[in-house]
DNA sequence: TTATATTTGCCAAATAATGTCAAGACGAAT
DNA sequence: ATTCGTCTTGACATTATTTGGCAAATATAA
C-alpha cells in the first residue's frame, strides 16, 4: 500500500514531538493500528484525518488530498497506463463539472 | 458509481447487436448482474474485463483504462480538489518510476 | 396481448477492511 | 547485558463492503 499520506503524517508528528502512542489515544485506537496508518498498512478513516489535522495543528486540505491520493495510488500503480487513466478521469470531471455549470 | 466504463460497455455491445443475456451467459453471470455493471451499480472483476474485450472485439487496454478511471473517479469525485489530488498522484507515479529506473 | 430484454430491490454469500492482542524488534539509556 | 519506552509485525476476530442470484417490475417490440 502506499504511503504518501503516512510519510507526511510521521514527519508532522516527528516535528511536533508526539508519540504514536498520544495520537493513538486521541484517536481511540491501538497503537498497532495507528502504526500501521503511518506505515500504509491500514487506511485511515475521513474522520480520523480531520482529527490528525486538528491534532497536528496540520493542513486539513493538505492532509485529505495526500490522503486521497494514496487511495488513487493504489488503484492505478497496478495498471501500466497509469499516467494516461489519471488524464482520462481529469477529463471527465472537468466535463462534469461544465455540464453541472451549465444547469 | 460512475459508469465511464458501463457506457462504452453498452455502445460496443449495441454495435455488435449483442443482448445482456448472451454476454451475461458468455461471463457465467446472471443478466441482472451484467445490467448493473452496465449501469455502473457493480463493478466487473478484472478476468471479466478481459473476457469482454475480447468478446467484443475492443480494445483490451481501453477497456482497463475505463474500468480503472471508474474506480479513480469515485475515490476523487467525492473531493473538492479532485484535479489536485490528481496531479499529485500522477507526479508520486512519475517519481516512482525515476526511482526505479536508476536501480 | 405475448414474448423478449432490461432494470430494480432485496437477501445471502463471499471478500475485504479494520482493530486488537500478543509477541518481537529497536534504541537509548543505565 | 538489562531495562524502559517506543515502534512494528503477524495472527486472529469483528465489521463493513461488495458481489451475485432470485423474483418481481418495467420497458421494448412484434
Amino acid at each position: 500500500m502506499s504511503t504518501i499520506f503516512g510519510n507526511r503524517l510521521k514527519k508532522l508528528r516527528d516535528e511536533k514531538q508526539i508519540t504514536q502512542r498520544q495520537l493513538a489515544s486521541i484517536l481511540e485506537i491501538d497503537t498497532a493500528t495507528y502504526c500501521k496508518i503511518e506505515k500504509g498498512d491500514r487506511r485511515a478513516k475521513r474522520e480520523q484525518v480531520l482529527e490528525l489535522a486538528n491534532t497536528l495543528k496540520a493542513d486539513i486540505k493538505e492532509l485529505l488530498r495526500l490522503w486521497s491520493a494514496d487511495k488513487v495510488y493504489d488503484i492505478v500503480a497496478e495498471e501500466d497506463e497509469a499516467a494516461q487513466i489519471l488524464s482520462l478521469v481529469a477529463e471527465n470531471i472537468t466535463n462534469y463539472k461544465r455540464q453541472k455549470a451549465k444547469l
